[in-house]
DNA sequence: GAAGGAGGTTAACCCGGGTTAAGAATTCAT
DNA sequence: ATGAATTCTTAACCCGGGTTAACCTCCTTC
């Protein structure tokens, strides 16, 4: 869908505009090739098997990222809100079947662009190069901190970590993804919760 | 210490030489600004709190990078062996102190350079740029698969795909090595070797 | 060959998470 | 407002991992 200027968040504009001192052509040449995807609340921006082919920016929504497993069981990678960018990072490089679903947890608007496009848009901006490999390493570098936790916290350390770092989920996420997320079901997130309550 | 040309694995040379193309005086350019470091078993080639500012091929034996818990817990990350190569990804990429240890779990040999040494030689060998974007990239997506592993599997899948990935691990590393890298207790693991040697 | 140390196993007990099913609370649709 | 559906909580039971301590190898080392 064809994006309407009066659609993009003020934060996007700060960021192109502001923080990466894109001149007006070149904020023209970036929008020029996103398109708009209004994605419903529960439908999927991604499912596995298919492949990554575009990033997308939350304009609007939030959306989780996760497996099934062989007992197919669901397991949250992460939650991705607004000003986040998002696809299937392995998928989207390599361009083979994803193995992740991205899921709009409430409906969501997205500002997209195409891999291809992009490729060639940093080249002709180097800017948006250096932006998106940032990016790239932090998410690295947050997958790793992850990995780091997932091996050395309980769940409900884990929990509180996560009340603690975004105290606003528990308005836009139901409980049972949240136990999805800390790879618990969810009587045992109920369980921990009224442990921790009496406390 | 110097490099003696009869140290390097025919591995290595194979690496640069056969699969890279690298002719002669960029193998000798790259080896110049190598170092051999021997590392006795125990011992640790990158504790945290210090910056990692190397990288090191191992030449010949195998080492440990793991974290310490707020109790005192160490969960190991990965083993490394012949042919990898290691740093604390973070700490390279940002120069800020790690957070990760590296031991030497057999007297190793490692072949070093320095990250400003390769940066410089990234410039003048584009092919060595390649290489270890290469090698990030596939690191990334192991520490992914890593993760997702570790939300999805019980202790004991973790432990069958490891004998199956890496049958020869147990010829090498002892077995608390092993119980932390699946992040149990040592008494665990027996429990649940001897509950599996009886099925 | 005795003493010490490191690595692995076993046993006993506790506790938290899985499982299942039932019930309570909320939300939603008509 | 009412009924249905979804979401969350609670209870009961099982089981696997944590904890601690004892014990058993096997290997050093003196």
């Amino acid at each position: 869908m064809e994006i309407n200027r009066s659609d993009i968040s003020q934060t996007f504009i700060n960021l192109f505009i502001g923080e990466l001192k894109f001149t007006d052509e070149e904020f023209e040449l970036l929008l020029s090739h996103m398109n708009l995807e209004l994605i419903p609340r529960k439908s999927f921006y991604l499912k596995a098997g298919n492949i990554s082919k575009q990033k997308a920016y939350i304009n609007k929504g939030c959306t989780r990222t996760f497996t099934v497993d062989e007992k197919d069981r669901e397991h949250i990678m992460f939650f991705s809100f607004e000003d986040w960018w998002i696809a299937d990072f392995e998928s989207y490089y390599t361009q083979q079947p994803a193995r992740q679903y991205i899921q709009a947890m409430e409906d969501c608007e997205l500002l997209c662009i195409k891999k291809c496009d992009l490729d060639r848009l940093e080249e002709q901006i180097p800017k948006l190069r250096f932006f998106f490999n940032e990016k790239k390493q932090k998410m690295i570098f947050a997958t790793m901190n992850n990995l780091r936790e997932v091996k050395s916290l309980t769940p409900e350390e884990r929990y509180l970590n996560l009340i603690k770092k975004h105290p606003h989920i528990f308005q836009r996420i139901p409980q049972q993804y949240i136990a999805a997320y800390l790879d618990i079901e969810p009587p045992s997130l109920s369980r921990l919760r009224s442990r921790l309550s009496k406390k």
